[in-house]
DNA sequence: GTGAAAGCGCTAACAA
DNA sequence: TTGTTAGCGCTTTCAC
């Protein structure tokens, strides 16, 4: 019933198109140096047999396979809360396959999975990882390291060892969390408090910094620290209504937090912006526009971002093939290494009413 | 610098122990009739060379990929601005890692994507597909069909040819509907409108079709269409309200919805639920637990529902390999074939405030 | 119970 | 320009 027909092999193609393999593969992978006429026969041969390349075969000889492996840590279900993680994906996935390769997805839930992780990309069944980690104490990323893949990591890893060298892409979360704070004191607000993230993560951290590089010497009080779900926010609101009735701006570390903290004022009979001016991080669309009122926000280009992680990692792939076959001394200084480093992209303050 | 350390391969390890590679294939693969010193030599060869088997190679020759496609057809966004598409994936990941399965995540993007998605499935580069489409004019799944991939489908799917045969995992969205309905009706509610979700989806129409097998010969003017978002969940109220005037209860397609009615019913000064009961459909937890006031809803359990569409799957792969072992025409009668047709996960209804 | 050997389908030298 | 050939690393009969 579910009898698989057996698929066409290059061989069947050559017999076909009355060539050799050879000749078949050069033209189904797209290599110059066949003559038209017979380039047309295998063609034909190709559509009338629906020939598709055994790509387990492929890559048992070139050692490439086409896929990239995604990995995402996800200790926490926050990831699952918000669409950061979807939009990401997708800016992957966009990159990806528009440069035929495939997305392998490894979602890890705790230390367990870890040597899975390890193992399968040890294993060499991908050609490179895009990883999502940004704990400070995870050891992923040394594992990962270890692994011997080339990897780009998705926002300023945290860990400190010998690891320093990784390339990663990430919002600049410290200069946006800059113009936040900016816009509020240049609204004339003096008390303006910070809901941070949580602090194991280097964007939360870093929005930290750059709520601290403008505020100077702040008052401590106006800190404090939540861990981006709507629920932290109303608790964290609430903690800085009680430390600080006088505060007169909040800069949330993201939107969600924004939205608990919205709630907690209006519930306390703070008007927004008129008493406090609430500003949040991300520009979620469904949480910040549907705020009450709208959020005005930083807003930072998710699926941007994976794409460029994407194209970070391919490129350094091709490079590395590249590497392979240039065995010319002459060209050896030009390609040196894989720059290691972060790509910081920019972000935008979007201005709604909440500020 | 990144100079790739050759993988040792079987041949290594079986040089290593002192056996023959028969012997460390047997060994790595569990088959048992290996003696136990031979094993133990083997496996600690494996250990100190760090032995993975290469996948390619092996597939070349079991024809088995250990990997599976995971197809999302994305023609909207909508998918992305909740958390979803998040959930079943991650049922799905935790399901196929445990059986030492790999996902492969395809998200397309309109039509021109179809084209890719089938070739690759057709390319025999997965074992199976987890494939979601639930319009009801999409040519996705009948491509797929044709790929002949063992598949299953996550919702019921809703286009009409001959491919009534297909497996699918499905909340039960009629059952879920005339539990909400039902419940309305029990509180006394007389004028019970509808706000939908888009009726090309299989679950939309499933919800409305409940509400109506509950309701009854109802006044057409309480059934408003709308589009699973909090936008469209607003204006769909407003027009309910103007249609009804009298209305005094509102069944939401789902939660983002229930949260835009939830906005409108407070704008126009009902209260909820004295004046306006209101239910939901999903159990979203960031949207249901945060509106004002809780969202009574159904709940659906989205992650289950992967892992079922992943067990169904793996359960059908090995079926096949196990079929084309045992050509003993004694057995051939009990393995018929995949059982067509959904498996109808239950909902259950989680009462908080707002009816 | 264990080993030897024959491929799986493809690419990449090397010859012609 | 095209064809011939030798593997890539693994599983799997088939002898022993």
């Amino acid at each position: 019933m579910t009898e698989t027909v057996p698929r066409p092999t290059l061989e069947a193609v050559a017999a076909r198109a009355g060539v050799s393999r050879a000749t078949v593969s050069r033209v189904v992978n797209g290599a110059d140096g066949v003559r038209e006429p017979l380039v047309e026969r295998v063609r034909r041969a190709v559509e009338e047999l629906g020939y598709v390349p055994n790509q387990a075969a492929r890559s048992l000889v070139t050692r490439r396979h086409g896929a990239v492996a995604v990995v995402i840590a996800e200790p926490e279900t926050r990831v699952f809360a918000d669409p950061f993680f979807a939009l990401q994906l997708r800016g992957i996935s966009k990159e990806l396959t528009s440069h035929d390769n495939q997305l392998v997805l490894l979602l890890t839930e705790g230390r367990d999975d870890h040597a899975r992780v390890a193992r399968y990309l040890a294993g060499g069944h991908v050609d490179g990882a895009l990883v999502f980690s940004l704990h400070l104490d995870d050891p992923l990323p040394g594992l990962i390291q270890g692994a011997g893949v080339p990897t780009v990591f998705g926002g300023r890893p945290g860990w400190s060892d010998g690891t320093r060298d990784a390339v990663y892409v990430d919002s600049d979360n410290r200069g946006g969390a800059r113009d936040a704070v900016r816009l509020l004191a240049g609204l004339g607000r003096t008390r303006i408090g910070h809901l941070t993230g949580p602090l194991d993560q280097t964007s939360a951290a870093d929005r930290l910094d750059g709520y601290r590089e403008v505020m100077g010497d702040v008052d401590p009080r106006l800190v404090v620290e939540s861990d981006f779900t709507p629920g932290g926010g109303e608790r964290a609101m609430r903690e800085l209504l009680d430390r600080c009735p006088d505060v007169d701006a909040v800069f949330a570390a993201n939107d969600l937090t924004a939205a608990g903290a919205l709630r907690v004022l209006r519930e306390r009979g703070r008007r927004v912006p008129e008493d406090v001016a609430v500003v949040g991080f991300d520009d979620m669309l469904p949480v910040a526009e549907q705020t009450d009122p709208p959020l005005t926000t930083v807003r930072q280009d998710i699926e941007e971002m994976g794409r460029i992680m994407a194209r970070l990692l391919l490129r350094r792939l091709d490079r590395h093939t590249t590497d392979a076959a240039i065995t010319d001394p002459a060209t050896d200084a030009v390609t040196t290494d894989d720059e290691p480093g972060g790509v910081i992209l920019p972000t935008t303050l979007v201005r709604r009413t909440s500020a």
